[in-house]
DNA sequence: AAAATCGATAGATTTTAACTATCGTCTGTA
DNA sequence: TACAGACGATAGTTAAAATCTATCGATTTT
């Protein structure tokens, strides 16, 4: 058994056809049709049943393709990797972010980047937390970036930098009147949080915790644009990482900082697997990242 | 690339020596160093430095070879399946139990199992809840035994029994004067427990607060029998699963049922992924298990 | 009935993994 | 200092395998 003949049985358990697999893997028909069978009769498991118009997976078939299919893309993993090794800022970056970070961070991360390593191919992935540990976990992800805490045993991190929270008020509040928020107010307020399983609405719940607001509507957005839409709608008052806090002034949401000890904020990190080879790498790009994200800051500030 | 290869150079990280690799993986030498160049060559990474006395991993090697480590584990999975898709009964049974269920279970399902099934090699693994959901979701374990809740998303099972706890007290204990205790007089008691993993402590600290007891000792024992010899010495009451109960009665504690509605109790099943092809050899197997343990109860009541 | 489709089979060829024998280098010992 | 032993690399050969082209046989479509 190798690894060609498992990418055969992928291959044709993808396309459902003898014919149409062989090009995919880039060999005769009767190549692959002749490995297929050895594989089988090594298994000691039909595979695949051919009926003379279609082939179909075996109930066990399924499972060891499945099986089959992990195993081909570890291997893809683990050439992908090598090939890294040879020139590290010229390989691949497959970069994670969470939903509520992902819009805002990426398009300042990517022009950096891409000027410092212009041969590097940047792959980026928006989901949420859990799947972002999965997939770091197991190599799907090079890097991710995640709010603290996360799984900081299995991971390495370097901070980015500390990201306050906004109050995102509609105009007609009164909260508006003050330049800044003190965090206690919030107590009476109606608080409209994302759904399960988006940091920030746990960072949110936490913070108001502290000041014992409780007051959380039963409705969950999806997204921060929703919530900055319900906002708009007068249905209650969020907070907004200040990355999410647009430069300029707008007409729709206002947005004051908040005043608490300490100052109710989230940090960021850039995480990688504590295995892994290229960490002078990832600590050089989490500063660059982190740069990034300060310049921002300062320029809103100067504005 | 392919499989033997991987095997190769895991081989001679593992032994740290060309020629002892090569025996474990019965091939000559020159074979494997010729192999292992070219993988090298292949990849365009040097894994091992050769100092001609030592061999060891680089750094990007240490990597290299972990990952080649686990294609390899998977394939040899692959194969064990498809060993066992030509007769399961006749097959492996990896199977899981956590700790507070293994050493009790364990005696009562492998005589079942081996007079069922003679041929069936089975092994065994007891390990916390947390860990037998990792090794069976990634296929180290076949099947295994958990108190539900558990994933039951991921997974497929069968419910085996209902199992009550018992209040295991210290024979001066003025409770041992009744026949059963109501759950309610928990509530003053001091209450020892498993520490944290342990599925165990979490029920029982679920079933204490149905009653509002909360008089958790801060001592954490790390086993059943620990906490015996603690509830012997005097230092508390504590709940054990029926199973763990002794069938004769003993001097040094003295166990009572408890009585409440719902009665406090924990369900056990039997665990496989829903991606098994073997599925029906699992329910049967359940329900073996399942009457295993329902007959040591009714010889208990009979004694 | 003829043509087209599709997987299996046959036989030849190329590739490559494997073997044996031997080399070159370093190490420890006499 | 020289010699034996240990170790991985190299050379040359052989055996195994994967692959190719050509073709078959069964089924479906026209």
């Amino acid at each position: 058994m190798n690894l060609r003949d498992l990418e055969y049985i992928v291959a044709v358990a993808k396309t459902q056809h003898f014919g149409k697999a062989s090009q995919l893997c880039n060999v005769s028909q009767p190549t692959l049709s002749a490995q297929v069978k050895k594989l089988e009769d090594y298994l000691g498991v039909k595979i695949f049943e051919r009926d003379n118009k279609n082939v179909m997976l075996t109930e066990y078939g399924r499972s060891i393709v499945a099986k089959a299919q992990e195993i081909v893309d570890a291997a893809e993993r683990l050439k992908d990797t090598a090939r890294n090794m040879q020139a590290p800022e010229q390989g691949q970056l497959k970069l994670g972010a969470f939903p509520t970070l992902a819009p805002f961070i990426f398009p300042l991360a990517v022009p950096v980047l891409r000027q410092s390593f212009p041969k590097m191919q940047i792959f980026l992935t928006e989901e949420k937390t859990e799947n972002l540990i999965a997939q770091l976990k197991d190599g799907r992800l090079d890097t991710a970036l995640l709010a603290l805490p996360a799984e900081e045993d299995v991971f390495e991190y370097e901070i980015l930098f500390e990201e306050p929270f906004y109050l995102a008020l509609p105009p007609s509040h009164p909260l508006t009147q003050m330049e800044a928020v003190p965090l206690q107010m919030l107590a009476e307020e109606d608080l409209l949080l994302l759904e399960d399983g988006h940091c920030l609405s746990g960072q949110t719940m936490e913070v108001c915790s502290w000041v014992g607001a409780q007051k959380f509507n039963t409705f969950r957005a999806t997204s921060i644009e929703t919530l900055r839409q319900m906002v708009a709608a007068g249905l209650g008052v969020t907070l907004v990482p200040e990355l999410a806090v647009p430069r300029q002034e707008q007409n729709d949401i206002i947005y004051r900082p908040l005043i608490n000890t300490p100052p109710p904020s989230r940090s960021i990190g850039l995480f990688w697997r504590k295995t892994s080879p290229f960490k002078t790498l990832y600590r050089d790009i989490a500063r660059q990242i982190g740069t990034a994200a300060g310049n921002r800051k300062t320029q809103k500030t100067l504005s």
